[in-house]
RNA sequence: GGGGCAGUAGCUCAGUGGUCAGAGCAGGGGACUCAUAAUCCCUGGGUCGUGGGUUCGAUCCCCACCUGCCCUACCA
């Protein structure tokens, strides 16, 4: 049996869970979903990034410790996920204890190991912001592009960490490594990112205190991205004393999968490998890089266009829905928009027209020919081969990290129904062997299609699966054995129930 | 400024150094009526961003440019 580590980053708390959120965290719990189809044990983790300047003064905004802060923003989160049927195995918060011994043992490693040194950083400080900016980021005459007022030179003690060292590591390990950074495109950036050189960075600071304290010297606070990087780490044990959980993180890393934005390739792609390596740790073995969704054009984000959260959506379309046009509407890899009129248009072509018509039609007929019971699929149906190709494309497709293929592949065997009751018409026949060839072939695809849907719309899978007449629940089989054209079983009860997905009008 | 990604039919996207560049949706025509005005069949002549170059031949290779976007110390 295959592990499949999975993980999301670990959202910062200072914004609300917005659609950019979920899409990644939907497509990562697809993926978690099929691995556990096909038999691979799965741990699927996310949560959320906790420390850092911002929080702590979006919590003094509020009158609040920063810890009362993110103790309500945290559950946000969880609530989100929840309500989009997202099977996360662990949440993690880089407030709790477990993380804070992860991340103190892996700098205190890297320290030891001499890969950090402590040398004054001096930079333009902005009193008001309480940050250094870049030069370049500076307005004309030195002036704070946040507060247009001057910023100072100054100059405090730091600890750095030599990513300087790593360049040619790093290098290495991407051209023997040459898949373990996809898509390809995102692979060159990074690495060109990389060979154009890199400088060692800053990783503590005095001037807050909200985060987890450097070991050998606790007047120093890690930089927040240092600190939560490491989380992936901390979830499988890295740091426990306790065996088992030293047993449990030699079991999963580094066979990792984590899925992640175009915008933080920078700390994942070339960061993150180099740590692992300053630890004595083995880099992560698979970095999925994808886009964003646009809405017309911009990037979705908490400050602009959008109030739109998840649960406004799922209000609005239903959990499944949604899930599917996360999964189906964008390639995971590029940029796609996001708009009602994508949801709606492919809600009512593939999930309405498609295969809730397939599923209703099926049901009416089993109900007037063959008295609500449901007969055997015949074993030469034209729809058997179609099956099989297409359990082999969606495999090829999950397995490769691409939903939006995976389902296109599996709506070809919905169509190909469709198509086949239309040359039959069961619905003139008088009851008979061919009229019970048809619907049974008819109930076997969409027994098979419950399946694999299983990772985009587990709540569909097992609606169909149940007014199939089946037991048990589809998440339970598995796959491919499962998928093998003869598996519904003659004489079960098929149940006439109102739309799965009732038709929607375009808004306007 | 430096680095990078992207620009293919109305829309969302595939795709390959060489027979007519593809799919789904939308649109048009037809059939049917079991089904959610659903389904099925037929129907896609789009300078493959612009201008050069390499090549016997490029949408796919190289160069420049245009446009959009990202990164350049805390937004998936």
């Amino acid at each position: 049996m295959a592990r499949f580590y999975i993980t999301t980053p670990i959202y910062y708390v200072k914004d609300a869970p917005h659609v950019g959120h979920a899409y990644t965290t939907v497509n990562a719990d697809a993926l978690a979903r099929w691995h556990r189809l096909v038999g691979d044990e799965v741990l699927f983790l996310t949560g959320t990034d906790e420390h850092g300047l911002k929080v702590a003064r979006a919590a003094e905004e509020q009158g609040l410790t920063p810890l009362e802060w993110t103790n309500g923003m945290a559950p946000r989160f969880q609530d989100a996920w929840a309500a989009l049927d997202i099977s996360n195995d662990d949440f993690i918060r880089t407030t709790e204890e477990r993380h804070r011994k992860a991340v103190q043992a892996m700098l205190g490693k890297i320290h030891d190991n001499g890969f950090i040194y402590a040398a004054p950083y001096e930079g333009f400080y902005c009193v008001g912001c309480e940050r250094y900016y870049a030069e370049d980021e500076l307005l004309d005459g030195g002036l704070c592009p946040d507060h247009g007022k001057p910023v100072e030179l100054m100059s405090e003690e730091n600890y750095f960490f030599r990513l300087s060292a790593f360049q040619d590591r790093l290098i290495d390990w991407y051209e023997q490594q040459p898949e373990a950074v996809l898509p390809a495109s995102k692979r060159n950036e990074a690495l060109s990112f990389i060979k154009g050189g890199l400088h060692d960075i800053s990783i503590t600071r005095t001037s807050i205190s909200w985060g987890i304290e450097v070991p050998w010297d606790p007047k120093h606070v890690f930089y927040v991205w240092y600190d939560a990087l490491i989380n992936y780490l901390t979830a499988i044990g890295y740091g426990s004393d306790d065996p088992a959980e030293q047993q449990r993180f030699a079991d999963w890393w580094p066979a990792v999968h984590h899925l992640i934005g175009k915008e933080i390739i920078r700390f994942h792609c070339v960061w993150w490998p180099a740590m692992c390596m300053a630890a004595g740790l083995e880099p992560p073995a698979h970095i999925q890089v994808h886009g964003w969704l646009l809405l017309g054009g911009a990037k979705m984000s908490n400050s602009s266009v959008d109030r739109i959260t998840p649960s406004d959506l799922i209000d609005e379309y239903g959990v499944d829905p949604i899930r599917y046009h996360l999964l189906r509407d964008t390639p995971l890899g590029t940029d796609g928009e996001f708009s009602a009129e994508g949801i709606v248009a492919r809600y009512n072509s593939d999930l309405a027209n498609n295969l809730g018509n397939l599923l209703s039609r099926v049901a009416t007929v089993v109900g007037s020919k063959c008295d609500g019971i449901g007969p055997a699929p015949e074993t030469t149906s034209r729809l058997a081969g179609v099956a099989t190709e297409v359990l082999a494309e969606a495999s090829a497709a999950w397995n490769a990290g691409q939903p939006q293929q995976a389902l296109e592949a599996t709506w070809r065997l919905v169509r190909e129904t469709n198509a086949e009751l239309e040359t039959v018409e069961p619905w003139k026949a008088d009851p008979g062997p061919q009229v019970d060839a048809v619907l049974g072939s008819a109930l076997e695809v969409l027994r098979i299609v419950a399946i694999l849907i299983v990772p985009a719309m587990p709540g569909t899978a097992r609606e169909i699966w149940r007014r199939i007449g089946l037991e048990g629940l589809p998440e339970d089989q598995r796959l491919p054995d499962s998928a093998r054209w003869g598996g519904y079983p003659a004489g079960r009860p098929v149940e006439k129930a109102p739309p799965l997905f009732p038709r929607r009008k375009v808004q306007a």
